[in-house]
DNA sequence: AAATTATACAACCGCCGCATT
DNA sequence: CAATGCGGCGGTTGTATAATT
């Protein structure tokens, strides 16, 4: 039992909540969520406070509409992560990981949903095809490659991903603590997914020119840093975890 | 102008990995 | 070793507001 055995306030915060909740963190700071609700004399728990901070009160959120390139970026990063939304949000400045999935689950997701129906061949979530998901640290890298096809029941996180997927074990090839793959075909899909997909450009170009979006802007956060947002969160890259989401078995 | 429906986003719930006891 | 509590995450629901009838 995590809650408390009284009764907590729930649903829509007052201001009067917070103002006590933004007094309490200018005070004492973030963290220590469990110490909050009493430090700051507030009838919520720690996980909501922590949720309103985050999400909400943090003076650091834009909570300006999403600008078209940000949507790209998302677009992008759905592609190739899939819905890791908390890592998606750690690369667009300003917005929490609530809302982008809120974000995706309004606005984008409906248009996969037209693609898949209406042909829009400029739509670029109607090429996605896979989607990759670099997990961090499960084997040594001091092992041969090994491809592992069967599922780990026990894995959480393999058990969180609801198609198919390989693991993969990265290797000592050489000196290289570089990505390891099963296959060359693998290889190129994930930089596919990384770059741009074959209809992709022309649809860029052409919300370029409908919203008169600068260039570099758009393309200022170069996609093949992916990596490194990983291993900021995760470590280093000498183990690799990498399953794969077939996405065609759900869009036949 | 009131009633109904759709939308956007705020908030909750349950689960997870990890640390501590 | 198991039990417990924590921060954190993603799926889902709740709700205020906008749009439509």
């Amino acid at each position: 039992m995590e809650g408390q055995s009284f009764s907590v306030t729930k649903g829509t915060w007052t201001e009067e909540e917070d103002t006590l909740l933004k007094k309490c963190i200018r005070k004492h700071g973030e963290g220590k969520w469990h110490q909050v609700p009493s430090k700051a004399g507030l009838n919520r728990c720690r996980k909501s406070c922590r949720l309103r901070w985050l999400n909400y009160l943090n003076p650091n959120i834009n909570k300006g509409a999403f600008a078209a390139d940000e949507v790209d970026l998302i677009i992008r990063l759905h592609n190739l992560l899939g819905n890791r939304w908390s890592l998606i949000a750690g690369r667009l400045p300003g917005r929490t990981a609530n809302d982008v999935k809120n974000y995706w689950n309004s606005h984008l997701l409906k248009n996969k949903v037209d693609a898949s129906s209406n042909s829009n061949p400029l739509n670029p979530l109607k090429s996605i095809t896979r989607v990759f998901r670099p997990r961090p640290h499960i084997l040594s890298r001091n092992n041969f490659p090994i491809i592992l096809d069967e599922n780990k029941k026990n894995n959480a996180a393999a058990a969180a991903t609801p198609a198919s997927y390989n693991i993969l074990e990265s290797a000592n090839i050489g000196n290289n603590n570089s990505y390891c793959f099963p296959n060359e075909n693998d290889e190129m899909l994930w930089w596919e997914n990384l770059m741009m997909n074959e209809n992709e450009f022309d649809y860029q170009q052409q919300q370029r020119s409908i919203n008169n979006i600068n260039q570099s802007v758009l393309w200022g956060q170069p996609m093949n840093k992916e990596m490194e947002v990983e291993e900021e969160k995760y470590g280093s890259f000498d183990e690799l975890y990498l399953d794969v989401e077939l996405w065609n078995e759900l869009n036949p």
